[in-house]
DNA sequence: TTATTTAACTACAACGTTATAGTGTTAATA
DNA sequence: TATTAACACTATAACGTTGTAGTTAAATAA
């Protein structure tokens, strides 16, 4: 219908040219005063916005910050896409949003389009194909363009720019030290294999935990899970493998899980066992989602603040678009905490 | 580093005119063979890739879709965004998401910021508050701006434009039927207040199918909770009150709930009451999310088949783009189906 | 031989903006 | 009175593209 007016329009209808009307509703102190009510009036009246695209041809930067996430349907990703899309807004900038599927392929052509577009900069979580692979060359090729990554969560140290993450060993301490502390001595910890950065640090607070307390390591008490995809299959498989140590050790009294599928398969398992929760066997996550809260019984957990990790990258992103100097990278760490539920005691 | 190359500097650094090397790279049949050869060699090598934001001021358009959600931490929403995503992506469009955090005015803020900047098209989930204000003028300001507007789940009557929603009323009957061919009688539901859409119409598929298998409405049975936002005292208060209902009417047999969240707290009720799922009372919910396939016992649901909303959405929505002539709007209903887990039997 | 066609380019305008560098007037100063 | 300053504006270029309308030189046709 009414598409929209530009300056050109205006101009022509108030015979004045461009320049002055650009100026005046700048409120520049050249136009004169006369002009500047007509003109502003006349915008007014008429809904004058100025053209972003334009805008972002000539400025040369977009105002816009791509995210690109392993998946959406997950807790601590859609928290940090919260925190994210609140400081953005909050600074003028919007935000895009892609999709790896934790595949190598799809993150690389997910870079690339955004890249093309009308990206300032990126905030990345890696997939889980690409921390496989190690191959970081997409990364790399967008940093040498002068286009800030901000990597956060699923990070790799072959990766040079800012970064943000939790202390995932210490959080793992924690939530080890939480079932130490509750008197467990035999805690069955079910984490990833070794190439996801995160399972990888989780398992060594666990370890480290255990060490403090002199508590040998069983490295029978360790499950690692192939940590592929959370299908019905995957789920089951899970669940077969933790049946299977639980049999085995019959002396196991608390479970720590690095994410809240694998807490709540244990719970499965355990219940499908009879085995009494938290009297018997106390357990904890990580990840404060929904699973956890609505969980029966309720999960304790390690928070890991998505929203702060999300709010801290993009500040980062941010702080790195207004400084053309070149500012030394960062990587910034925020700290988790335990929110205790009936999981444990 | 290595800023992008643009036209100007190929058509500089081969000598050729700025127009001659765009047409050398669209493989005009106007260049010559030696300058095409030359040129596309040299673009290649220097990784020449369009500016998309030049393609967009000049072509009026950006291919980017924006999207508004309610809410981030939601199964429901974050599958629509997949479907979005997936398809938008074939069709080379990128997507935006803003979130209205259930509040008017952050709707109207986010519409306006988004129509201001980079967007062709909206795809929209009206807030709560947004349904109880009945104000849509933001809404109808776009669509006369030229920029459609596709609304999926919330919806509304009064605002003219595509729509895709499920069929609530016919998801709601098969919900309750379900119960009711389980040999249920006794069936309690637990909605929201009638200005939330989706609620309202889910409230009148459970009336018509008590209607339809001749057993009589008791309104004592309905449960209209004050649909704000799920904070615990929320929830709390939520259990409290299905607790009461269960005291006052002893011979409750089945429980509808609209959504997962309200399913989860009346298995919690349930089972704090001794009272054994399914056996002596069957449960079903609304949104096949995590929640009800991770709640023990598991939650039958009807599935919204988010996914394909979204993708839906996208669709129209696109069509719409690329149809200069104004097709009449449609309105498409995605069916639902029931997911069979341990609450029901 | 001259006119016309064809090939292979280039110039220009436009998309909507803004910053820089003008251009006339009028008023103030030397 | 001549010079300068202040005022209120306008023209132009540029951001990176592309489509249309030239332009030039060589090849062909009359």
């Amino acid at each position: 219908m009414k598409k929209r007016i530009t300056l050109k329009q205006i101009a022509k209808e108030l015979n004045y040219s461009i320049s002055t009307v650009s100026k005046a509703l700048k409120n520049s102190p050249e136009i004169g005063i006369d002009a500047k009510t007509k003109i502003q009036a006349y915008a007014k009246l008429y809904n004058y916005k100025p053209n972003n695209v334009a805008l972002s041809l000539k400025n040369r930067k977009t105002k816009t910050i791509g995210v690109i996430i392993p998946e959406m349907v997950h807790y601590f990703f859609a928290k940090v896409i919260i925190g994210i899309e609140k400081f953005a807004k909050k600074k003028g900038y919007n935000v895009i949003i892609s999709l790896s599927n934790e595949s190598f392929e799809k993150e690389v052509i997910n870079i690339e389009t955004l890249v093309d577009g009308q990206i300032d900069g990126l905030i990345i979580s890696l997939s889980k194909e690409t921390l496989l692979k190690q191959d970081f060359h997409h990364i790399h090729e967008t940093i040498d363009l002068d286009i800030p990554i901000i990597l956060f969560d699923r990070i790799s140290s072959n990766v040079y720019c800012d970064k943000v993450i939790i202390n995932d060993v210490e959080g793992a301490k924690k939530a080890t030290n939480h079932l130490i502390q509750n008197g467990r001595k035999s805690i069955l910890l079910i984490t990833t294999e070794d190439y996801v950065s995160v399972g990888n640090l989780r398992t060594t607070g666990y370890i480290q935990a255990l060490k403090e307390n002199n508590i040998e390591l069983d490295t029978d008490l360790i499950i690692k899970v192939e940590d592929k995809k959370s299908t019905e299959e995957e789920l089951h498989n899970i669940e077969e493998r933790i049946n299977e140590v639980l049999k085995l050790k019959n002396n196991i009294d608390g479970i720590f899980a690095v994410n809240e599928i694998y807490a709540a398969s244990a719970l499965k398992v355990l219940k499908k066992n009879n085995i009494k929760i938290p009297e018997e066997v106390g357990v904890i996550g990580f990840t404060d989602g929904v699973i956890s809260r609505f969980s029966d019984p309720s999960l304790t957990t390690v928070d890991q603040h998505g929203e702060k990790i999300g709010k801290q990258a993009c500040k980062l992103l941010i702080e790195r678009l207004n400084n053309t100097n070149n500012i030394p990278y960062q990587t910034k760490i925020i700290e988790t905490s335990i929110t205790s539920r009936e999981s444990s005691k």
